[in-house]
DNA sequence: ATTCATTGTGTTACAATGACACAATATAAA
DNA sequence: TTTATATTGTGTCATTGTAACACAATGAAT
């Protein structure tokens, strides 16, 4: 595949005048979760002349909110629209920032960026994460991008800067979370089976679950509609489909699966 | 008493050379909780020319990780020094830097803010909170300050730009994580009686709790050792002494109070 | 028709939890 | 000195939640 080797526009202007549009020093990493085959991926991008994969991330505009600037940099960047994102820790070591990757990757468009200019300096980043259903997403592909895939993630090898820290983060938060939280209505297809949802529990957790108590504790949490349709195929018994009960499901997410204390 | 009136020197050289010194639109500020007389407190400010209380906050130095910064803003605001400091979020609202607040401050020690200045422009800032126990520290006071104080959580009044947001939401994490995750060593002096430990669980929490089941599932958590000495003083019996068993207490503090799945 | 893998449902022992009873004891009141 | 009072230490009991496991049911392959 040829690769785009002329310097888009938006892409000089990102480097002449973007400290005019965005807030200096600071950015957005976005760490998205997809299950998908029984493997609990990671969607990350490849931006050209630059070797490492990396987490879609970008500037906050001068006048946005952090929030609303994870939401468009992770449709700019990816094509996914109106999912969940949440913010869940800001890294901002002095060495976090690697200046040289920016350099390297201007230089191969024959282009050295200056020394002062606001891309060079330090920057502290704001990590989001999000959990989607990897079947309704169609991922969009730009021209200054090699790719953009979802990685497994066992499988992921070195990272660009410290995006490894912030993907060991984002896992560690969606661990701790899913304790007390109820989670899958955005990483499973709306109708799914017992086994799938266990499969999506023992992933994130990575260790083996017994089938029987397993169901006996999520049906406990009342979170789920039991229809009467199965899902037919294997040669055995079919298992029955499950819908996640909205009303509850938000509710539990507010006040947790277990009111403790 | 007779407010410094006269412009400290460091105070003109942030002005002037912040922006040589600190990183540019990023903050810190920090939520100190101590309990003291049944009540839970929060450490807050007074800044001369401001007249609403503020949580004590500052920059980052160009070449600091956040978290040195939390610990040195802290430090020179409070002069509380060695505590466990804690990231719980980030906020990032374009309105929340209200850029009067500085002007009407510098005014009157007879000073216009230029306008682009790197005071002016917004500013995110990064959480960070505390527990500390309030008999361990002596606060200081500095001349640009009119005060630093504990102030009762249900007693805080408006408080500057946005950080009443900043003390629900350090209060909402604080709430979430004593459900698994052992809290006291911090806020309690060494030696502590049941009861005294129940009464800060309550006072967090908000919410009566029963003295037996709370003691039996306290001593379940395994991570206090029980002296022989007790406390008299009151007209009935007096209760035993207890000390956190430290390594139990940090082992705790990693793996969380229940395994969970 | 038989076999096989996997599902639905149920049982049992044990641990954790919430609600409450009663004896012990440090001080105050009589 | 005795008695009263408040609050603590310890324990019980019913209920609920959890871990470990048994067995029948069923969809597809043979």
């Amino acid at each position: 595949m040829a690769k785009q080797t002329k310097l888009p526009s938006d892409f000089k202007l990102l480097l002449e005048k973007g400290d005019k549009i965005y807030q200096t020093g600071i950015s957005v990493d976005c760490v998205v979760f997809g299950f998908h085959e029984n493997a609990l991926k990671i969607l990350l991008i490849k931006v050209n002349y630059i070797n490492k994969w990396a987490l879609p991330g970008g500037f906050i505009k001068k006048e946005e909110n952090i929030d609303a600037a994870a939401y468009r940099i992770l449709q700019e960047r990816t094509g996914i629209n109106n999912i969940f994102l949440q913010e869940f820790s800001v890294f901002g070591s002095p060495q976090r920032s690697d200046a040289s990757v920016h350099q390297n990757r201007y230089q191969e468009y024959g282009i050295k960026i200056p020394k002062d200019n606001w891309l060079t300096q330090r920057f502290i980043t704001v990590g989001y994460f999000a959990l989607i259903d990897f079947t309704e997403v169609e991922l969009m592909q730009e021209s200054y991008l090699e790719g953009c895939n979802w990685i497994d993630i066992n499988k992921i090898g070195p990272l660009m800067m410290d995006h490894e820290t912030i993907v060991s983060k984002a896992l560690e938060t969606l661990r701790n979370q899913i304790a007390y939280t109820p989670i899958g209505k955005n990483l499973l297809p709306k109708k799914f089976t017992m086994p799938e949802l266990q499969k999506l529990y023992e992933t994130i957790l990575n260790k083996k679950l017994d089938r029987r108590n397993f169901q006996r504790k999520m049906i406990g949490f009342g979170i789920l509609n039991r229809l009467t349709e199965t899902r037919k195929g294997g040669a055995h018994k079919a298992p029955f489909l499950y819908t996640f009960n909205d009303k509850k499901y938000q509710k539990a997410l507010k006040e947790g699966l277990y009111g403790s204390w």
